[in-house]
DNA sequence: ACTGTTTTTGAGCGATCACTCAAGTTATCA
DNA sequence: TGATAACTTGAGTGATCGCTCAAAAACAGT
C-alpha cells in the first residue's frame, strides 16, 4: 500500500554514467545530474545516497559492461589470440571519433587518473576493477598457452599487464583529435605485437 | 621607482605545475593554491590572471621540462632507437611508486582526459602539445631511419604514435597500486617491442 | 472513496568556489 | 629622506557546490 518509484534504477544508472563518462567526477555537477536523470536531489539522495555512492555505482555498472563487451568478442572468434586481436580492432571502432561514446578514453582509467591524489575511494574502486581486468586477462593467456596459441614460455601475467597498458594508451590516444584511420592503424600495430607471442608453427 | 615583486615567476610557476600535476585542474582549489605558492589572490590574478591562465602556463612549463629530459636521455645515448628505449626505461624508474613526483601519470594526458569534455580551451593546449610530441618522435625516427636503424620500409609517423600510444599506457598504467618491479618490467616489454621495428643485420 | 505509505518536489541550507579591490606596505628613485 | 609607483594583503563579492527536509502528490490495498 503505497506508490512505486517512477523512476527505473537502471535506466538512471546507465545515464549517470554516460555523464560521469563524458565529464568526469568533478566536472559532472548535481545540477546536470539532476537533468540528465530527470530526477530532483531529494529521489536521487534518497536512491543513491550521495554523489560518490551514485558514480560509484555508475563505475561499477560501466565495469560490468566492459565486462560483457570483451567476453562477447572472445565467444565470435576461433581462438582467445584471435578474439584478443578483434577486441584492439573492436576498442579502435568505438573509441573512433564521431563515434556515440560520451568519451574515447576509458571511463576507469579517467577515474583513476582523476581520483588517485582526491578521492581515495572512487581511486581504490577503480584500481580493484582495473586489477580485476588483469586478473581475467591473465587466466585468458593461460588458457592460450594450454591450448598452445601462445608460446610455451610465455609468462602471462606479465603479457596481462602489457596487454592492458596497450588498451589504456589505445583509449587515451584515442581522446586526441585524431583521424578514426589513425586510431585503426595503432590497434592494428598493437594487434600485430601481440602475435610475436604465439606459438611459432 | 617602485618596488619588485616578491615572487619568482618561475618558482611560483612549478610549485603550481606540481599541485595541478597531483590534483588536477579542477581537484586544486584557489585555497591550496594560494597556500602551495604563499600568495594571496591578489597577486596571483595580477601574475597570472586567472585559474585558467595559472594552469596554462604551469602546463607549458611541464611540457617544456619533458622535452628537455627526452633531449638529456638521448644525449647519453649512442643511437637514437637506444635512447628511446632507455626514455622508456627511464619514465618506468620515475613512474615507479615512492617516487617523488606529484603523479604517476603525465600531466597532458591527465589534462586531455579531465578537459576534453569541459574545458575546451585547455583540452586544445594538451592536444596541441600531444601533437607537437608525436611531430617531434617521428623526426626522431626519420633520423633513425636514416642512420640505418630502422628497417628502411618504416612507417615512422606511424610507428611515433604506437610509441607514444606506449608511453601514454605505461604511465596511465604506473598510477595504479603496483610494484616498481611490475613497471619496469612492463617498460622493458615496451622496448623489446621497439627492437622487432629495427634494420636486421 | 478513504486510508496509509511511499515518493516527489523544490526552496533553501551552510560551505566552498573563483575572483575583486580598496587599503596598507615597501622598495626605488630623485 | 620624501615622493611615488608597484606590490601585497585579506575581507568580502556573487555564484555555485553537494545536500536536506517539510510539505505536497500519487499510488496500493481495503
Amino acid at each position: 500500500m503505497a506508490r512505486n518509484a517512477r523512476y527505473d534504477r537502471q535506466i538512471a544508472l546507465d545515464k549517470a554514467m554516460n555523464l560521469f563518462w563524458e565529464r568526469g567526477y568533478a566536472g559532472a555537477s548535481m545540477k546536470q545530474i539532476e537533468q540528465a536523470l530527470d530526477m530532483r536531489p531529494g529521489s536521487i539522495y534518497a536512491t543513491f545516497g550521495s554523489k560518490d555512492g551514485l558514480f560509484s555505482e555508475a563505475l561499477a555498472a560501466y565495469a560490468q559492461r566492459s565486462g560483457l563487451e570483451l567476453r562477447e568478442h572472445l565467444a565470435g572468434s576461433p581462438s582467445v589470440m584471435d578474439g584478443l586481436q578483434e577486441h584492439l580492432r573492436c576498442i579502435a571502432r568505438q573509441a573512433s571519433p564521431g563515434g556515440e561514446s560520451p568519451s574515447r578514453a576509458c571511463m576507469v582509467v579517467k577515474t583513476l587518473l582523476e581520483a588517485s591524489n582526491t578521492n581515495t575511494a572512487i581511486a581504490n574502486q577503480a584500481n580493484s576493477i582495473l586489477s580485476a581486468i588483469e586478473q581475467a586477462l591473465t587466466e585468458l593467456l593461460e588458457q592460450a598457452k594450454l591450448q598452445g596459441e601462445l608460446a610455451p614460455g610465455t609468462h602471462c601475467a606479465r603479457l596481462a599487464r602489457l596487454l592492458q597498458a596497450q588498451i589504456i594508451g589505445l583509449r587515451s590516444f584515442a581522446q586526441r583529435e585524431i583521424s578514426s584511420e589513425q586510431v585503426a592503424e595503432l590497434a592494428e600495430d598493437m594487434a600485430a605485437m601481440l602475435d610475436h607471442y604465439r606459438a611459432r608453427h
